[in-house]
DNA sequence: CATGTTGAGATTGTATGCAATATCAAGATT
DNA sequence: AATCTTGATATTGCATACAATCTCAACATG
C-alpha cells in the first residue's frame, strides 16, 4: 500500500500517544527525515489529517496539532451525545441477535477489567462496547461517523477513565444502557446513551475550564516570555 | 491562498454541478491541463477531497465520483436526519433573537420562491434554512458536520425538489418545524425535522431502489453494468 | 472457444529543485 | 525605551523528473 497511507496512520497514533501535544508544530522537513521519506508523502499525510480535522493545517505556516478552546472541546462531545444517542435509538429498533451478542461480550470484557482494576484495558474495551453499538444501528454510514469522532474524542476520553470511581459508574452506566436497548426502549436508550458520553464532556470542561478562563495560554508550550 | 485550496473548491464545485457524474474518473493529468496547473495541487485537492468522503480515492488506481449504493444513500440521509433533529433540539433549547429573525428570513424567502414557482431559486434559500437552523443550534462543531453531509447529499436533494407539489410540502413542513423551535418543544421540533429529512431518503431510495431488497442490478443507471 | 500470458502504454507514487512567503532577530528611528 | 524597518534564514507551495504499478488489448495455449 502507499506510503501516504501508512504515513497518516503514524502521524496519527503519534499524535494520539502524545508524543506531539495540542499546539506543537509537524513540520515537513523533520517528519520527512524521522520516516525517511521525501516531503512529498509527508505533505499529502498531513493534508488528509487536516481534512478530517485531526489536525490544523494553515496555509503557508504549517501544520500544528490541534488545540481546541475549551469550548470546542465541549461542542465536540454534545455531539459525540448526540450521534451516539441516535445510534442507540436505532440499535434498540434493529437489534439483532449476533450485535446483541457483540454488545454483551463487549459488556463482559468490561466487567472484567473493573473487577481487576485494569483502567488500561478498560479503556480498550469500552472502546469496544461503544463500537458494537454504533455497529448495532446497522447503519454503516451512521457508524462510520461515529467512530471517526470518537477517535478524534479519545484522548480527552482516555483522561477521563483514569478516576477510579467512574470506572465504576462508567460499567454501570453501560449496564442501564444494554438494557434500554435490549427493552426496545428507543427514547430511554438514546437518553441515557446521550448522558453517559455528556457527563465525560461536563467533566473534562470542568476540568479544563478550571484553568482557562478563555484565553488560554496552554502550558507547555514555549510561549515567549522572551520578548 | 493556496492554489491547492482553490482547486479544491474547484473540483467539488464541477463535481457539484454535475459535470463529473458518480463513477467518472478523476484523472490528475487531464485536471492539471484543465486548471493550468502541475499535478501537485491537483494531487493534494484529490486527496484533501478523499478524507472528507466527497470522493472516492483508490490507491493506485486513481479518485472516482463516489457511487453510493441505494443502501448507502438510504443510510446518508438517515444519519442527515438525525442530525439535523439534533440541530432543531438544541435549536429549540437555545433560540436567541437573532437566530430566530435568521431563520425567519430564510423561510420568507422560500415562501416567495414557492409563490413564484422557481425551484432553483427555492433550492438556495432552502439551504439557507436549514443551515440557519444548524447555526441555531449554538453548537459550531455540530453545525460543521451539518453543513458537510448537507453538501454532499445535496446533489440528490437537488433531484427531489423538481417535483412541483414537493416545494410546497416542504415549505409547509418548514413552518412545522420553525413552529415547534419557537414554541421551545424540544420533540416535536426534531421529530418534525428527522421525518422532513428523511422522507427525501425515502422518496429518492423509491426511485432509484424500487428493487431495494439486495437484487443487485440497478436497472436505469447508466454506471450499473459498465463496460 | 475460452482462458491465461505478456508487454506496451498510461497513470499514479515519490523525490528533488526552485520560487514564494513567513519568521525572527538585529539595527534604525522617534 | 519602545516601536518600526529590514534582511538573513527557514519553511511551505508548486513544477518537473523519474520510478513503480496498473490497464488493456493482442497473442498464445489448452
Amino acid at each position: 500500500m502507499s506510503q501516504a497511507f501508512r504515513l497518516k496512520q503514524s502521524i496519527e497514533d503519534a499524535v494520539m500517544a502524545g508524543e506531539f501535544r495540542p499546539g506543537d508544530r509537524l513540520d515537513e522537513a523533520s517528519l520527512a527525515e524521522r520516516f525517511g521519506v521525501s516531503r512529498t508523502p509527508i505533505r499529502e499525510a498531513l493534508l488528509q489529517l487536516g481534512a478530517e480535522g485531526f489536525i490544523d493545517v494553515r496555509p503557508r505556516r504549517g501544520a500544528i496539532v490541534s488545540v481546541p478552546s475549551p469550548t470546542r472541546l465541549f461542542e465536540m462531545f454534545e455531539t459525540m451525545a448526540e450521534i451516539e444517542s441516535a445510534c442507540g435509538r436505532l440499535a434498540a429498533r434493529r437489534l439483532t441477535p449476533e450485535n446483541d451478542a457483540a454488545m454483551e461480550a463487549a459488556h463482559r470484557a468490561c466487567e472484567l477489567d473493573v473487577r481487576q482494576g485494569d483502567s488500561e484495558q478498560y479503556y480498550a474495551d469500552n472502546r469496544n462496547f461503544h463500537e458494537a453499538i454504533y455497529r448495532a444501528s446497522r447503519n454503516s454510514f451512521l457508524a462510520d461517523q461515529a467512530f471517526a469522532l470518537h477517535k478524534r474524542l479519545s484522548a480527552y476520553r482516555r483522561i477521563q477513565l483514569r478516576a477510579r470511581n467512574r470506572l465504576l459508574q462508567s460499567l454501570q452506566e453501560h449496564a442501564g444502557i444494554l438494557e434500554a436497548i435490549r427493552a426496545g426502549d428507543e427514547q430511554l436508550a438514546a437518553s441515557r446513551l446521550h448522558s453517559h458520553v455528556l457527563v465525560q464532556g461536563e467533566r473534562f470542561s470542568d476540568m479544563v475550564l478550571g484553568l482557562t478562563q478563555d484565553r488560554s495560554a496552554p502550558a507547555g508550550t514555549r510561549s515567549g516570555a522572551g520578548r
